[in-house]
DNA sequence: CCGATTATATCGTATTACGATATAATACAA
DNA sequence: TTGTATTATATCGTAATACGATATAATCGG
């Protein structure tokens, strides 16, 4: 691609965003791997680390959870159902709003997210160079 | 995250991370949608950008199709059942070997891909600044 | 030419997300 | 206050899709 607005596409316009897209997936697998190797559904770890890296000042619940990890809230009551019955997260009632439920993560949760967040942050360190690269091109005259 | 060995998590390694994370949830919910919005199931874009996209040297198969979406092979003959029902893609028999089946686009499939693509790299050029930083604070000491 | 391997396909099943809907708590207007 | 709308969470049935196990056909290698 080469410049910002309305044009035609090349060949390596398609190649570069396939290959963009093929490195976030190879990013998103290496994940799932990983949680999956801890015994987690990769989805449960995408919970915790988005209840465990929420900036503090703002209660994690059930539909904050959802609108973090872009699912319906529904579908966030089931997920941290899962959490539950794995030990690794609890509802606690949320004393100025009872219709809300505050998560909070076991010390299971806090243990398995730290070892997963450190290959994460390597894994990342060894992927940041390409997709940095693959951006820029996407974004650049050539 | 400071260093490139082992080492303590801070809190703000979570959320830098949890962040990125969320980013690219975005990024793959504007491409769901915009594959929606197109009639198109976003897995089927997936294969339309992938074998629109592939380094023209080397046939795309079934089989290598699975590998750039890093699915099973046998799901990679069901989506192609699918691009096929859907009149996007078909089949085209390798003379070489028969057991191989090349993908050829329709019309179609070439023009549906060629305005989802114009709106992706579209959207990228405004989400690369912000990702390319996250993915610099994640490798930087801090 | 035959056993091993490769490429694709079929079938049954499991997971998980969502739509529709329900319930309980809170907000707010009159 | 009271009643109604809204918000937060939960339940249930269903749909989509990916995979494991397996099958079939073609090719390869000795």
């Amino acid at each position: 691609m080469s410049e910002t607005q309305p044009e035609r596409l090349s060949q390596t316009d398609y190649e570069v965003l396939a290959n963009f897209r093929y490195a976030l997936r190879q990013f998103t697998a290496f994940s799932t791997r990983a949680a999956q190797a801890a015994g987690l559904p990769p989805q449960q770890h995408q919970a915790l680390l988005a209840i465990k890296g929420h900036a503090q000042a703002e209660a994690m619940t059930i539909g904050v959870l959802a609108e973090r990890l872009l699912i319906a809230p529904q579908t966030a009551t089931e997920l941290v159902n899962r959490l539950a019955e794995a030990g690794l997260a609890e509802r606690v009632a949320d004393p100025h709003d009872r219709r809300r439920h505050a998560l909070a993560l076991s010390a299971k949760a806090e243990s398995l997210l730290n070892s997963m967040t450190l290959v994460h942050l390597r894994e990342l360190q060894q992927l940041a160079p390409s997709l940095v690269e693959l951006l820029q091109v996407l974004n650049r005259a050539d």
